[in-house]
DNA sequence: CAGGAATGTCACAAATCCGTCATAAGGCCC
DNA sequence: GGGCCTTATGACGGATTTGTGACATTCCTG
């Protein structure tokens, strides 16, 4: 799962570095250089961590990082600030305000990257693993488990992200093309025609019944345009 | 109960930073700046966890580690290790030398708070059973013992801290990296291949029967993504 | 310093998985 | 119904991943 990274500051040259950078890195980026509107953001964006600029306008960081913690939604919510060099007073009040890790300016892309990971391996393993859940099929992320009506369905390792990625976009239709990139990754050069494979071995281990028997399928074959994970079979429109 | 805290530590301001916020969480804390002084009041105060700061006046950290694990009445106390940032020589040979964690600087007292509540999650009951337990294995964290349904199991240390860790994370899978980030320490290298080694000597160990037989694996192989410790073994058949 | 335990690495065997193809089957349009 | 295009399916050889035993080295212990 992507992560959502809300960054507040004001330079428009950092906003751009940092945002650029986090883009590329597979962040969802919200920004805003105003302290009252980030407090907002917080809560309605529903950000994974925050990226905290201690000089911002219109609310200090201190201040904001103060609200933040005190709003019961927001309380847990990872929060790096920035400071600029040498700010002892600053990083020591911030990190007292509940802030979990700091940069200095200036600082290099990589090293913002390396400890935003890893904040976010320490606070939100949650985002790494977890349940997923549709229509009777239920994947444990973190254990790398995988049932269907509560029996356990064996997968092998591509089946298994493949069933990931329609988990995680339950209904959607998505091309070969689509699935070659999300699943396989970018820069894999395969066959389209291996995804059917894929999806034949997916659909025969998910659908197999406790006796031999068949299951409904719930990966729909939408002709000229792909497969997709879905509820309602085909017996809608009968 | 309140738990107490010796902090050792001889940086003013970290001093203050720690403190201020130990004490926010509800911990006693009782401070030295001294290594020797470290010992007495380790003997004296009774404290349930120790934070020792790797860079001390008058006897380095390692030895007061060194010289706490020696003694008694101290050996089984949780120790937290501080070291600088990337020190790593000093980091491997803390934990060899009988640290239960450590972090290195600067850090964030949120982390710092929840890293002593985990060591103390994980240790401190120790003083009352120390007992881990998972599916017929038992672990006495103190007594440094294992068994399986009541036989004693012989473990090496490695697989001894890799059992441990899978059974303090009971289901979840870990990579080869990341066992050896959790096993081995973090900046340890060595082959990933090494941790297939050991999983063979663990499992070896761990399921060997009173007669030679052969036990049911609770560790699962999850073919391109790593191992677990897991009671269903594969076929739950409903 | 010898003896032994513990560890990390290798090399080879075994188990699985993968991608591709050929062919069958299913749909769609005229 | 007859092409024509798309998808389903079973088989197969190669590639990857894991299991396992052996071995050299290191580190203690005595």
């Amino acid at each position: 799962m992507r992560a959502k990274i809300l960054l507040v500051e004001d330079d428009a040259s950092l906003i751009e570095l940092v945002t650029y950078n986090l883009e590329k890195e597979g962040f969802d980026v919200v920004r805003t250089g105003d302290g009252e509107e980030a407090l907002t953001l917080a809560e309605e964006e529903k950000p994974d961590l925050v990226i905290l600029d201690w000089m911002i306008a219109n609310l200090s960081g201190i201040e904001v990082c103060r609200r933040l913690r005190r709003a019961p939604t927001t309380a847990n919510l990872p929060i790096v600030m920035l400071t600029a060099r040498g700010d002892e007073a600053d990083r020591i009040r911030g990190l007292e305000t509940g802030a979990d890790d700091y940069m200095t300016k200036p600082f290099s892309p990589r090293e913002l990257i390396a400890r935003i990971r890893a904040v976010l391996r320490r606070l939100r393993p949650a985002l790494q693993g977890g349940q997923l859940e549709f229509a009777g099929i239920a994947m444990d992320t973190t254990a790398h488990r995988v049932t269907r009506d509560g029996r356990t369905v064996q997968l092998g390792p591509t089946e298994f992200r493949l069933l990931r990625h329609f988990l995680e976009h339950p209904g959607r239709v998505f091309s070969r093309e689509q699935l070659l990139d999300a699943v396989w990754g970018r820069d894999v050069y395969v066959e389209q025609r291996t995804v059917d494979v894929h999806i034949r071995r997916l659909r025969k281990a998910v659908n197999a019944g406790p006796s031999g028997e068949e299951l409904p399928d719930l990966i729909r074959t939408v002709r000229s345009a792909g497969y997709s994970l879905d509820a309602t079979p085909e017996a809608q429109a009968a």
